[in-house]
DNA sequence: AAATAAAATTAGGCAAGACTAATTTTATTT
DNA sequence: AAATAAAATTAGTCTTGCCTAATTTTATTT
């Protein structure tokens, strides 16, 4: 039986997997969730005593096949979740991570496919991540940044990578939701700043980690 | 805050409460969750301090009024979510309880109301009890069995007091679920059995044991 | 290459929440 | 009332999952 905790730490490195694809140290781990890299050492040994993952120094850590279905779990359900409180229980885009952070560990074998089917099948989160499907595929990711836009393009907010309340809330003031339209008017060499205009609106600068947070489609 | 474990010992007294209204005492509890009785010692401390119950030899275990307020919205979450799982998701009665267990302890300030008002405010959950309010008002339990109706007396199901698989699934067998109208047709002075028509259709014979485990309203 | 900095690891500890075993208190029989 | 049984409590232990502090290993500078 897998525990809430080795849950979360199987959902971080999965994250950290998907998002950079590059080596995953104990130290990223920590950080990623806020824990002590001496906790994440211990957890490191419990995951690789259960199979799910693989730990080499020179690698980092690595999903086992098994640790990759479970993960892969997980964020299924954390991302049906989400879809429901926004659809169903009018919650709004800044409120429904942190509730689906819990409801995500519910246990029970049929209970992510029938909540896919009461919800339609839908294909991707509100916040524009794609759901895996039951058997573990899913559509593609966003990977494209505000940030990688060219000075002068225009692009399509589909996603975001920062799911922090902090940076929706920031979004929701910003009046971003996915679909906005975003031009990159200008890009500050200083610090790579950004001065975008949303929705053809007057020109508003944002900081080059909020560009890489927001996934866009050109 | 409130942990896991201190809620499910709330709930548990709160239910002893309800059930009895006798002394509960730590056996009783620790009877009721297959706890240690030492455990449930360790736990009435805990409680205690945190003012959610009091505790006298001579009384027994008791909630304070903060206590009831908390066990009650446990008890409003438990009940909304087996509405949710078996109307929404198409659980099975003897399904939705142990996932319910772990769905109510799911924290957000209006979780609960939202669930309530997506679910139409029902007043009942599937098993026949009450659902409390926001307010922390419920209903009267239903009591009334098909055993209880006058011969020639129409019913409607609302709830099942038996929760065995033996038992949904002979009802899943002769075509009832909550909201079937059944009529009395004649009930055998020998037995007790009851002739019943279930929607109209044609007679049947059940026991008396089976009219006592279906609760009706009139 | 040596020095320094950073990362990883080990050792030991703590709180929660369970347990067992032993003891004390309370209740019930004889 | 004494003996016995049952219930309650205490003391001490275990596991999980976290921590800090110290140490070792690895990486980066100088």
């Amino acid at each position: 039986m897998i525990t809430l905790s080795e849950e979360n730490y199987l959902k971080c490195i999965y994250r950290l997997w998907q998002d950079k694809g590059q080596k995953i140290t104990p130290t990223a781990i920590a950080e990623s969730l806020g824990n002590n890299p001496a906790s994440v050492v211990d957890m490191i040994r419990k995951l690789t005593d259960k199979q799910l993952i693989n730990y080499d120094k020179k690698k980092g850590v690595e999903l086992t096949t098994q640790g990759q279905k479970d993960a892969t779990l997980i964020v299924r359900r954390h991302r049906l979740w989400e879809v429901f409180l926004l659809e169903k229980l009018g919650y709004h885009w800044d409120e429904i991570h942190d509730i689906a952070e819990e409801l995500e560990h519910i246990k029970d074998a049929t209970l992510a496919d029938r909540l896919d089917k009461f919800l339609g099948f839908p294909e991707y989160d509100p916040h524009g991540d794609p759901i895996p499907k039951a058997n573990g595929k899913m559509a593609k990711r966003y990977s494209t940044t505000l940030a990688d836009v060219k000075t002068g393009g225009q692009c399509r907010v589909v996603a975001v990578k920062d799911t922090t309340s902090q940076f929706l809330q920031y979004l929701q003031k910003l009046g971003i939701n996915i679909g906005t339209k975003i031009q990159l008017i200008e890009r500050i060499s200083f610090d790579n700043s950004l001065v975008i205009s949303i929705d053809g609106a007057e020109h508003k600068t944002v900081s080059q980690k909020f560009g890489e947070s927001l996934l866009i489609d050109m």
